[in-house]
DNA sequence: GCATATTTGTCCGTATGTATA
DNA sequence: CTATACATACGGACAAATATG
């Protein structure tokens, strides 16, 4: 839970757009750095104390983040930080399995932009390992294979992805030790972008598929055993 | 294992919404039904004085029919009946064509349900063509192609479909002559139904490949002509 | 471009219903 | 079972933005 501090801090940033928009933003970024744990309840009294708002506008708020799936409101109960479960990462991966390696078989040409939005991701992910910081790491793996699907170039594809990697951010947030998890991958996203670079289309995506395959069975096994407690 | 209790507070949790859904559920309704016309502003007052709800109360459906993309919410000015354009129908058919192709490519085995609501669907087409109801025949054309995307066997697919399929039922509201362009793929989905039921899944993925593209094509030149109205 | 009317954005107080210690 | 805390929903108020003549 954050401190009354972190609070006045946040409260700062209440300086633009709309204000339910705004309260969303400070708590997405919360939930996010994980200073509220999955099946926290949100109290709107300490909430609006805290941020100086009306329980309207939070409640207005609240809606924005459950149907980004940060929250889940329960009726008559309240919102709570949601709390997703293996058959959720499995789901996860199925989907993106489905959308990355359609994205990379289609075999577009890849712009400036695509290239330099894969090959800054990969990069990222690397020195972030370097220096051990696990969560960025996870972070800018996610931000790779966002890049990968938005070779679709579609809007709506674009939206999912994100819509994918707050979920898995949420997962990811759960895991105690990421780094076992996320340093063998290192090295298969920098192969997966030289097939890509190299226009192996067929291998790239046979590696991707395996990747994900592999991915998503460590994962729901250290996630099933770090979401227990 | 749950309780009877356990499960009977379940149901009554399930079946109670509060007041914002189901005002959303009507004004879902009205809009799907074609009463408002894209574009439309829904008045505020009008519409809490109508339905006999507070406006923080018509708010949060708003909020909630926005999230679905039915509204758009400008600020200050009020919410809005969404209005696709021929890019949005573009894209709308890419990411279908790569979810849908990819259910029917992956070859899972069909279930009994998967092919009674498959059967169903194109039956429910045929007879809705036979009355002239062509509305229904867009719906039920619809339902056949979320049958499809099913067979992933993915929540997150499903809600997709769902999400995508809305979005849809708006453009094919603003069409002023729905039979020439169903009329068509009555038959066409009857063909990949047997290809599927067959299990000749390379020769369903292509039928169903050519279809999206030419309902593409047909569907974004009688939209654009359509909508500039 | 201006003044006015309308509509939304936000907040507050309160009454009622619901969940839980 | 009661008490308490909390969410739901309402209505009123005023500021701020927008639309209208």
């Amino acid at each position: 839970m954050p401190t009354a501090d972190d609070l006045a801090r946040a409260r700062v940033l209440l300086e633009r757009t709309s204000t339910a928009e705004r309260v969303a933003g400070i708590l997405r970024e919360q939930i996010m750095e994980g200073q509220f744990s999955p099946g926290d309840r949100l109290s709107e009294e300490t909430i609006t104390a805290g941020l100086g708002i009306s329980r309207n506008t939070l409640r207005e708020a609240f809606r924005l983040l459950a149907h980004e799936k940060l929250l889940v409101h329960e009726l008559n109960r309240g919102v709570f930080v949601r709390k997703l479960d293996t058959a959720d990462v499995t789901d996860l991966y199925r989907v993106r399995r489905v959308i990355e390696c359609a994205a990379v078989r289609a075999g577009h040409e890849l712009s400036d932009v695509d290239t330099k939005r894969l090959a800054e991701a990969v990069d990222d992910a690397d020195s972030a390992a370097l220096d051990g910081r696990w969560q960025d790491v996870g972070t800018a793996n996610l931000r790779f294979h966002q890049a990968i699907a938005a070779l679709h170039g579609s809007p709506r594809v674009d939206e999912l992805m994100r819509q994918l990697s707050a979920e898995l951010r949420l997962v990811f947030h759960v895991i105690k030790d990421p780094r076992i998890l996320y340093e063998p991958y290192l090295s298969r996203n920098r192969d997966i972008l030289g097939a890509l670079l190299s226009g192996s289309v067929a291998t790239a995506a046979e590696m991707l598929q395996d990747y994900l395959l592999d991915a998503e069975q460590q994962l729901t096994a250290a996630y099933a055993e770090a979401s227990a407690r």
